[in-house]
DNA sequence: CTGAAAGCGCTAACAA
DNA sequence: TTGTTAGCGCTTTCAG
């Protein structure tokens, strides 16, 4: 087992100082030739690498990132994760990962526990718990301690911080108005409840497209779903629930979920209805994940570019981070990543639109 | 902005030493009671937490565990991760993200970028590209610099070191076994290229089980496929590739795949070929990802037990951590997951199998 | 050209 | 009961 190298042991190894040696790794001209060569073969040699925890110390930044997120399996949120990875990695930061499992108090506890110096800053996406209960002490405090903050896809107003998301809205609207433009006019929207600033965009969204072409807004044709657990009961259940509004009114003729697992169920049930997708009925769903590409027929979807977002995400923290270093503080962003959606099979035509 | 506060900065306001208030923090019967409350509702007021990088330096240890694997975007190394997250922060253990994109040279980057003092120890699944190489000198000399190695799913037997492996080959023999119950009798198997130990294993599973079941092995129901990339045209071709053997052999009754896409997507395949699933034809696949909950029909599996690994893993981990404090070196495991058959619909009966 | 010393924030042995 | 000191590993200033 080879002991640690450290500068001491190299220093008195070779009969130098710590400093020269420290120099002399530098390749400062201030040191001889001779013991530059020295000491960086003799680093080499043995495989030196300089303690980061020392460093951190002495550089008062650890070049690692905070993540907080709510959920790790979950696609999106796995390839936002991916996007951060890459570009930290190409810019010699770490990523620490901490999920909350949607719980306020996990958020909180998960910051605390990186906010002692461990981190330099924070990338999030909020808990449903803390969108519900709207208490963003944390976060403000976190930022007020100096500690930047990005939050990504469910991102709040109440905080002033850079934020990287996408117009939920704007792409409800377009998901909509391309069933829309395919004949469809008794629309099925598969939402969750409204606290989630995601859920309530993309249903605005659904009301804007219809009010846009003067089809008439029915409550009925609204299902809010609540938690979904992983459950087979909770699966059951969405599909007892899809299957009782098509009991209702038969004639749907498309269906937007607002993700892809409510869009995936409903078109499993349209099917097993004996539902035609999509000759009598067209779905959208919402997210680039899997299942998508594996349901039968390939579900027409809105993507979320999760990956981008995360570079983005990672890219900006890394910006401020860079630019606090040498006290200067770069005004707040928002950067809304574009929307497009994924024409597969169970939507009629064919073209890719750009919202 | 609060700025960060630190003993010195406490000390200096309460007009103590250091020393005094390190203590008094510590709640040390040696500091009057006095003192000890006066700092404490100082230091809460304050919110002064101990900065942890210098903690790390004093003690030589991070308290953060490196993990890494060879993708994220994966449902089961995110349950793995998932699982590890949370022992870890039951224990108050951070977790540092390495992704290596199943390639050699990021994994020792990632490795490299680590043990620098980062992390006290390693869980690591190696990449692919790592397994064919063979070469696993980075492994061993992370061990030998005194930093412990757990593996998990992708282990080697060259390395010494904990493991935590489920047992593929009896997994593939009791599926096979499974098909062979319901009196199938011409089984495809779909499994990857044979330097991945994972697809090598579950082949040998398949031929134990038929050998015990007199059956004949027929080298051309043996698909072995390369890499998969994200691309629909790498699909394509698996679809393509499923649909040959099914030209050769119409009267397949039965697949078994290695993982979850290689058998929905032979789900896929047959049932466009017009086949009854499971009526004229079972399938069983490997992994407890979501695909399988949401194909119709509902796919039996092997469940992999994603999380449990991790958290196995973690466990490890850290108890070889806590008795290395103590100069103790626990002797190596290897721990065997057991494995299940998930029974949903793609097969005839409905018992839960254990393995 | 080289090295001593201070300091990043903290703990702990020891002195007062 | 409190404070001084040394040290974790490193960088950097400044004196030699």
């Amino acid at each position: 087992m080879k002991p640690k190298m450290t500068l001491k042991k190299i220093a008195s190894e070779l009969g130098l100082s710590i400093s020269t040696v420290s120099k002399a790794l530098k390749n400062n001209k201030d040191i001889s030739k001779e013991n530059r060569e020295k000491v960086q073969a003799f680093a080499k040699y043995y495989n030196y690498r300089p303690n980061s925890v020392a460093l951190s110390l002495k550089n008062r930044k650890t070049k690692t990132i905070g993540v907080i997120i709510p959920e790790i399996v979950h696609h999106y949120f796995a390839k936002v994760i991916s996007g951060i990875e890459e570009v930290a990695n190409s810019k010699e930061y770490n990523v620490i990962i901490g999920v909350t499992n949607e719980s306020f108090n996990k958020e909180i506890i998960n910051m605390e526990m990186l906010i002692d110096g461990s981190i330099d800053g924070f990338i999030i996406s909020l808990s449903k718990e803390t969108l519900q209960k709207k208490d963003y002490k944390h976060i403000r405090e976190t930022i007020n301690q100096n500690i930047p903050v990005v939050m990504f896809d469910r991102a709040v107003d109440e905080i002033p911080c850079d934020k990287i998301i996408i117009d939920d809205r704007k792409a409800g609207r377009m998901a909509i108005q391309k069933l829309i433009d395919e004949g469809r006019r008794k629309i099925l929207l598969l939402t969750t409840k409204d606290y989630l600033s995601i859920g309530r965009l993309r249903t605005e969204g659904y009301k804007d497209a219809l009010a846009a072409n003067n089809i008439p807004y029915h409550e009925d044709l609204v299902v809010r779903i609540g938690e979904l657990g992983d459950s087979e009961e909770d699966q059951r259940n969405l599909e007892q629930r899809i299957n009782r509004v098509f009991e209702m009114h038969p004639d749907i003729d498309g269906i937007f979920g607002v993700n892809e697992i409510y869009a995936v169920t409903a078109l499993n049930v349209a099917r097993l209805r004996g539902l035609d997708v999509p000759e009598q009925l067209s779905v959208i769903g919402f997210s680039d994940g899997i299942l998508s590409k594996y349901a039968r027929p390939h579900l027409t979807t809105v993507s979320q570019h999760g990956f981008h977002m995360g570079e983005l995400a990672a890219e900006t923290l890394i910006y401020r981070l860079e630019k606090m270093d040498k006290d200067q503080i770069p005004p707040y962003t928002t950067q809304v990543v574009k929307t497009n959606l994924i024409i597969r099979d169970s939507t009629r035509n064919n073209t890719s639109i750009e919202l």
